[in-house]
DNA sequence: AACTCCAGCAACCGCGTTGTC
DNA sequence: GGACAACGCGGTTGCTGGAGT
């Protein structure tokens, strides 16, 4: 037995809505309200229409200060971040947007940013990664043995470290090409931040130059070559002898956090929000 | 001009959640 | 605490208009 309809079919009209019954819609719940009850409304406003269809014409097209069409981009970069970080809340990331609607932001989505978001993913040029390779030496750091390029993208390997779950999501939803690119798209944001010290991947077993590969790499700061780490993410490579070893965030002391997140929050003109995902949804904190 | 294709968007549908009795 | 009603949300559908042939 399927569910009980909330409405007569057969006695609604459906599709298109003309402009009288918006104004009647408009007209009697800026009169009357919505009383909090969408089932009785459209019986009461004069309208053959069904609740849910009346909800949703206002919440979506009547309600003061609606906002359509030409997204900003700094609207882009928000709904990018949320959506890698929470995925498809549309209602939490309207929340977001001043104006905007969660079917508003929806179709956004699916018919233009989308496709922008693919559209970006060509693939970085190498030439911070072969920076990256020239500047490992550090005696404290343990040495990986880099390519010019970074190690293909393998499904089987996890890359939970690295991308927020929704970007996982989104590396299921892809082809093998595609997540190559997310990947290495991932990877470059974080080694390109200004101060390119976000990145770090460290295994500092100490400060022997001899200390064994385990698969744990560190990149500190690429640019100025200097060894001070700070850290938001970390990657893991599984190396030959599938040995996993990494710094967790619970390694570092509560000053050297702070300092990280500090750090991360000058990168100026990093582009990559960092969303705490233990906030609740209205409480959202966003690290830039 | 006629037709096809497709992007954009409004609206619908069904399910999970919340509120009320 | 269970049953039912209503709400709210996200996925999907289908209409419309513009571009391409």
């Amino acid at each position: 037995m399927g569910r009980a309809p909330c409405c007569d079919k057969a006695n609604v009209k459906r599709g298109p809505w003309s402009p009288e019954e918006d104004a009647k819609l408009k007209d009697y719940i800026e009169k009357q309200g919505t009383g909090g009850n969408w089932i009785a409304l459209p019986h009461k406003a004069g309208l053959r229409r069904c609740g849910k269809s009346c909800r949703l014409r206002w919440l979506n097209y009547l309600r003061p200060n609606i906002r359509h069409g030409d997204f900003s981009e700094e609207e882009d970069k928000i709904i990018f971040s949320l959506f890698s970080s929470i995925g498809s809340r549309w209602s939490v990331i309207a929340a977001h947007l001043h104006g905007r609607t969660d079917n508003d932001i929806k179709n956004y989505w699916n018919t233009k940013l989308k496709k922008k978001l693919i559209a970006t993913m060509a693939p970085p040029p190498p030439h911070h990664l072969l920076a990256i390779a020239s500047s490992s030496s550090s005696p404290s750091s343990s040495h990986y043995n880099m390519t010019n390029s970074l190690p293909p993208y393998n499904p089987s390997i996890s890359t939970n470290e690295l991308l927020t779950p929704h970007q996982e999501m989104m590396m299921t939803m892809m082809d093998q090409q595609q997540q190559q690119l997310l990947y290495q798209e991932a990877v470059d944001s974080l080694v390109n931040s200004p101060n390119s010290n976000k990145l770090i991947m460290s295994h500092q077993e100490d400060s022997r130059e001899q200390s064994t590969n385990k698969g744990i790499m560190l990149l500190s700061d690429v640019r100025s070559g200097s060894s001070t780490t700070s850290t938001v993410t970390r990657v893991k490579m599984e190396q030959h002898d599938h040995h996993h070893e990494e710094r967790s965030m619970e390694d570092y002391g509560m000053e050297e956090i702070n300092h990280l997140i500090n750090s991360s929050c000058t990168s100026s003109s990093s582009n990559s929000l960092w969303f705490d995902e233990n906030k609740t949804d209205d409480t959202f904190m966003l690290y830039y």
